[in-house]
RNA sequence: GGAAGGGUGGCCGAGUCGGUCUAAGGCAGUCGCCUGCUAAGCGACUGACCCUCCAAAAGGGGGUCCGUGGGUUCAAAUCCCACCCCUUCCGCCA
């Protein structure tokens, strides 16, 4: 969410940042006549409440008919006021998801453009991969060695669901290990969080005027929604919090299940585990002073880097464009890792500054110094594993002629020693 | 799921036959006095949010906030209804 008093004072500023995004310009009039509507009216209602304060304080020291004529005159106050009330709530219940579709400011940093085409390759790490033969993708290699399941997954849980098995669950554990091991080196702390939130905090961290219902699972009988990732829940950690400005910045490790319901992308990537509706993911999530989140951001970028380099997977390193951010982003680097079964870089992590846009919306504020006012912190998320997509870069980067797979070095010790992984038995 | 009790300021806690509640008192914190220093003691201060005045800052004025949302009333922490959360007990259960 944004800021009402920056649409009011720097319209221009909100409406160019709404035309690159190719988002509608016209909201911004939209939201301050609505506005404007509301001030009028709430002027109106406070000085009615004053004075019915004044008339109801002298009611309370008179007796007798004096009290009784008084009572009547505020009983007329009374009504009036109660019309107003209803007026100014029906303005605010307009004015809301106005002010809630708004997309985040992108920073200026960012390329401006309509759509992924527009996103810029930052940097590349290593070559893809050389492996001599015609690479499998990640769904043969897995069925070769028992690892994956997709078929049993679709049988219990429809399309887009897995079975990871034998050595598929090991490794996907070795990876989440590895990485929350990696952060964990660099001081964040790790949460287990939970998966089902209240609908108010996915839409405080993912932005927009309700829930997005191609994007998320919703349980009416709770009203709770499945998180599409631990940055929603690890966002609304300190919601309605206001924090000693010393402890910033406060640095998370979230490890979840992740649920996406992906409605409207049936026809694309259906093969495998590239696009699932389940996968598991270690976040990392920081609140940091607003001055500080441009630094932040690159080094939760670089933590990323650490890592798929760590495992040797060559990767690029790309800057989305304005039309491709997502709502409460104000710039966000993805990482793009070479999967040989694809032929082509394909997303593996996505690192966002989001600004004070979550914290607004979630009321996660800090004090600056004693006797200082508050302020919004601003929040940002890295991906430090996801393990779906990961795994297809550890099979398809380190898969054999033979069909076996070696095992990344530093993923050895979490394999208890094993070096390759090979066909056993079937299950 | 059933029963009972409870949710008040940073924390503890008083306050319900409605009306200076402008929320007592305590603790903690900040500043000052005292003191060789510390402690004790004494004194003062202490939140968030919205609207508005001011060119702006400082500051002033008004409003809201006693779990949440409704209702009754001229007037609600206080009365009524619904919901949420916490505690204890019972049932079920990893």
């Amino acid at each position: 969410m944004l800021d009402i008093k920056l649409i009011r004072q720097q319209p221009d500023v909100v409406r160019d940042a709404l035309r690159v995004r190719g988002a509608d310009v016209s909201l911004v009039d939209h939201i301050l006549e609505v506005d404007k509507r509301r001030r009028e009216l709430l002027q109106h209602i406070e000085a009615l409440r004053a004075e019915q304060k004044r008339a109801s304080a002298e009611i309370a020291r008179r007796q007798g008919a004096e009290q009784e004529s008084r009572i009547a005159a505020a009983r007329d106050l009374s009504d009036r006021l109660r019309v107003q009330e209803a007026v100014l709530r029906a303005v605010e219940e307009e004015l809301g998801p106005l002010l809630r579709a708004l997309p985040n400011l992108p920073h200026a940093s960012v390329p401006v453009g309509r759509d992924p085409s527009a996103n810029v390759t930052v940097r590349t790490w290593g070559a893809p991969t050389a492996l001599g033969f015609p690479p499998r993708d990640h769904v043969d290699i897995g069925a070769r060695l028992g690892m994956l399941d997709l078929e049993r997954g679709a049988k219990v849980s429809g399309s887009r669901f897995y079975y990871l098995v034998g050595d598929g669950a090991l490794l996907e554990m070795a990876l989440i290990r590895y990485a929350l091991d990696s952060v964990l080196a660099r001081g964040f702390l790790p949460m287990i969080t939970p998966v089902l939130v209240k609908p108010e905090v996915i839409m405080g961290a993912w932005g927009g005027p309700r829930l997005d219902p191609l994007q998320t699972y919703y349980i009416p009988e709770d009203d709770l929604a499945l998180i599409g990732t631990s940055e929603h829940s690890l966002a609304a950690y300190y919601m309605d919090e206001i924090l000693e400005g010393d402890r910033l910045p406060i640095r998370l490790a979230g490890l979840s299940w992740c649920f996406r319901r992906e409605a409207g992308s049936y026809g694309r990537e259906i093969r495998g585990l590239y696009r699932v509706h389940q996968f598991d993911k270690v976040e990392m999530f920081s609140y940091c002073h607003p001055d500080r989140s441009g630094e932040e951001h690159e080094f939760l970028l670089s933590i990323e880097e650490a890592i798929l380099q760590s495992l040797g997977i060559p990767y690029r390193v790309v800057v989305l464009c304005t039309g491709d951010l997502g709502l409460a982003s104000a710039k966000t680097y993805d990482i793009e890792a070479w999967m040989p079964g694809r032929g082509e870089y394909g997303e593996v992590t996505s690192c966002s500054n989001t600004t004070d846009f979550q914290a607004r919306r979630l009321r996660v504020r800090f004090r600056a110094g004693r006797g200082g006012g508050t302020e919004l912190v601003h929040t940002l998320n890295g991906t430090a594993i996801a393990t779906s997509r990961a795994l297809i870069a550890v099979l398809e980067n380190y898969q054999q002629q033979d069909g076996s797979v070696r095992i990344p070095e530093v993923l050895v010790p979490y394999m208890g020693g094993r070096e390759v992984l090979r066909a056993r038995s079937e299950v």
